[in-house]
DNA sequence: AAAGATTGATGGATCAATCTTA
DNA sequence: TAAGATTGATCCATCAATCTTT
């Protein structure tokens, strides 16, 4: 038997989903106004730009942004087909493969910061103090620390 | 020319990305585990049922949810082809109509909060102080706060 | 049998165009 | 012309099934 949550509880998830679906919608316009892919490419770029040369794993990707495994497999075609990254067979295990950025997959990356950043920073960084930035980053921190073994998607 | 955000501004909003990815799929995979329809079939519901008898205008639900119009169309489509809310013609405005909750719909919400609340529990309450809960909800209320005005996702 | 990964089918989200009335 | 609302086409997400290697 679950527990009830407090009027407080309540406002403040509720609270969070609207503060993010904001944010979310005005980043995600900034991106499209600029001709860029969307924010899922990103992360995706970014990890794996982050992986370096040799490479990473797909179910290491999957882990680390939270993609369910075939939707992670299409983001990947799509990327590989725009070019912006590369598949090769992986020498420890036959089963899987390694994906590496290309170099236009980091000037993309580079781009699509360019307008993220300050996107960010609108939606964040000038509604609250540096002070409050803080707390909040504290705050959520902790709500992520606690379920750091719970499922992303799958 | 945007300004650049702080480290901390942006670990923020990272960590309320990933904070809301991992409650909102432990939320709906609760509402699947119970044989429940999606959260945003939630979101509609309640506010429908608020308006009451009367009914609302799908263009002042679309403010109150912040779903897109063509969205939320379709999502009362589904909502009325499985009998939780009515459509009837607008008595003061010949364009539009109004929409109004029915028993069974009313139903539903409830066996829906039944699962809902105890996740929202579990996924703040039970992870911060009542303390923290309040400063959170009040950091997250000043962000949505100053972007009143911005769009939502048309 | 389980892990890594992909795929066919289906449902939902999005864009652009459309329709009706204000 | 603009507001309220819907629709056709298309793209992405999701489920279930599949394939290969461990």
């Amino acid at each position: 038997v679950g527990k009830i949550p407090t009027e407080t509880v309540v406002s403040a998830w509720a609270n969070m989903l609207l503060a993010q679906r904001l944010a979310l919608s005005s980043i995600e316009r900034a991106l499209k106004g600029a001709a860029l892919p969307p924010l899922a490419w990103y992360d995706a770029l970014w990890e794996i730009e982050r992986a370096g040369a040799p490479g990473v794993r797909p179910f290491e990707l999957e882990r680390r942004i939270r993609l369910a495994q075939y939707n992670l497999s299409r983001l990947l075609d799509r990327l590989q087909r725009a070019g912006y990254v590369k598949r090769a067979a992986s020498r420890d295990d036959g089963r899987g493969h390694v994906v590496a950025i290309t170099a236009s997959g980091r000037e993309l990356r580079r781009r699509m910061w360019s307008v993220y950043a300050p996107a960010i920073q609108e939606a964040i960084g000038e509604r609250l103090s540096p002070a409050e930035v803080k707390a909040l980053d504290r705050l959520l921190r902790a709500l992520v620390r606690h379920s750091a073994g719970a499922g992303g998607d799958g």
